[in-house]
DNA sequence: CGACCAAGATATACATCTTGGTCGGTGCGGTATT
């Protein structure tokens, strides 16, 4: 019967790995924490048990507005009718249609921060919501302890709206981020599908190098690897500088326009650039499957967000390269960017002074000479109103210290002379299965040589962009 | 912390060195100001 659907609704004639079994789950009614890899098909597992209920809402919290345009896209493609999105895109107008026809729909897609907006929370408190599902759920521990604090919400959230079944999804979670997630949602004994980490095809490499020999070495490198390769770095200055430096390269970073990012980023998917410089911004969403080489020309900042990235390669199955170029000294840069975020402790105590001798929030930002939207000012407000002087102050120091911790083990995979496969896969409780071409450690790695892709107007459209951005 | 830039100092007439200031990731939302 689960097939009957699939082939009417979908058109498939049968089920990916691992898809029934969650949608079985589903269907008995438990939360479900599911990670699998990106494409593997998670969308079909919270859609499809939709039209065997066929009856009440599923509303999906996704962490990009992009994401959950792409996803509507997809479903209308099909001939879905009912799909509807809260963002804010949307005028208050719209939203109040919405609002105020939630039977007409059988999905809704929403941010978090939408989620968290009064009104919506109350209207969808008084609709037929069958399923919560939170996708890219390892969003919740990257980003839902300080940096958008609604993702620390959706537990009190979901108990606001009737707590409905509650469904997570995401493709990277070691044991610590599964424990978030499942706290923070409040899962109830959910049932667990995981997915081996591992990504085989992907041949694991580290060079180490002195900090002047790095740009050398990138630029050989990438006349070698197979393209189209993405470089990683950790700032928006080094992806502009070395793309300028670079052949065939372009950048991409959260600094730029809407406009420009999406003009870019289709240009890389349709092969016309075969090197993409990025900060950490480009990734979530960009759907390619041929990216046969991804370089870190920094080291990031965990272990999760390196496995996200470099499984940005190889999505095909064929085999692909990941590259971490070390030089001594690089983590300063993330060290710095982990300390930037929390309040120094004398901040901590002058916000606390301030407020017992009778300041008011308003006047916080000013007396502690803070912008007022400040994220390091939202994230003191949020202390000052949850916990105590000393509290504040130890919180602030754990959650540096975990961060620090994280880093720590992602130079451990630049750092160890053991198979580096076999570390990351322990950093997911996996055991690593012996396998050809792994890693530096284990054996030499042999670029293939491969043909270029056509350079189409490539230089044309560097020089465009440059013109752009020169004015900025 | 360190990369980068501009202004000033040095020692000598053109370029190099020193000093000081600034900046540094990820995105939602929705408000304000040239």
């Amino acid at each position: 019967m689960f097939e009957a659907t699939l082939k009417r609704v979908f058109g498939y004639e049968e089920f990916r790995a691992g898809q029934r079994e969650i949608i079985e789950a589903v269907v008995e009614g438990q939360d479900v924490l599911a990670i699998m890899p990106t494409g593997g098909g998670k969308s079909l597992t919270f859609q499809l048990p939709s039209y065997l209920k066929n009856n009440g809402l599923t509303i999906i919290v996704s962490p990009l507005l992009s994401l959950i345009e792409d996803q509507i896209l997809h479903i209308r493609e099909r001939g879905e009718r009912g799909v509807a999105r809260l963002t804010s895109m949307e005028s208050l107008e719209e939203k109040q249609e919405v609002l105020n026809h939630l039977k007409r729909f059988r999905f809704l897609y929403l941010s978090p921060e939408q989620l968290a907006v009064p009104y919506v929370t109350r209207a969808l408190a008084n609709a037929n919501v069958q399923m919560l599902v939170i996708d890219e759920a390892h969003c919740i521990s990257q980003w839902g302890h300080e940096f958008r604090p609604e993702y620390a919400r959706l537990g009190e959230l979901r108990k606001q709206i009737g707590s409905p079944q509650c469904m997570a999804v995401t493709a990277t979670a070691p044991e610590n981020v599964k424990r978030d997630i499942i706290e923070k949602l409040a899962l109830f004994t959910p049932a667990q599908f995981v997915h081996s980490a591992n990504r085989p095809e992907i041949r694991l490499i580290v060079e180490r190098l002195e900090k002047e020999e790095k740009i050398g070495r990138l630029k050989a490198l990438v006349r070698d690897i197979p393209k189209p390769a993405v470089v990683y770095t950790a700032t928006r200055r080094e992806a502009e500088k070395l793309s300028s430096e670079l052949e065939d390269a372009m950048f991409y970073h959260g600094g730029m326009s809407t406009e420009d990012r999406r003009l870019v980023q289709s240009q890389f998917l349709r092969d016309e650039v075969p090197i993409m410089v990025c900060t950490s911004a480009f990734g979530m969403g960009v759907n390619k499957d041929n990216v046969r080489s991804v370089i870190h020309y920094q080291i990031p900042a965990t272990v999760e967000a390196y496995m996200q990235e470099i499984g940005r390669a190889g999505r095909d199955g064929n085999p692909a390269f990941a590259v971490l170029l070390y030089a001594e000294g690089d983590e300063r840069i993330q060290q710095f960017l982990i300390d930037q975020q929390y309040p120094k402790d004398e901040q901590i105590r002058n916000a606390y002074f301030e407020m017992e001798n009778g300041s008011t929030l308003s006047q916080l930002p000013r007396l502690l000479r803070m912008g007022e939207d400040d994220p390091v000012f939202l994230l003191l407000k949020q202390l000052l109103a949850e916990r105590s002087l000393q509290e504040a102050i130890d919180w602030v120091k754990d959650r540096k210290r975990a961060r620090y911790r994280q880093l720590g083990q992602m130079m451990d995979v630049a750092l160890i002379n053991t198979c580096r496969r076999a570390y990351l896969l322990r950093y997911f409780s996996e055991e690593k299965v012996d396998q050809e071409d792994c890693c530096d450690v284990c054996g030499p790695i042999v670029f293939p040589e491969t043909p270029d892709l056509v350079r189409k107007n490539v230089t044309e459209w560097k020089k465009r962009l440059t013109q752009i951005f020169s004015f900025e």
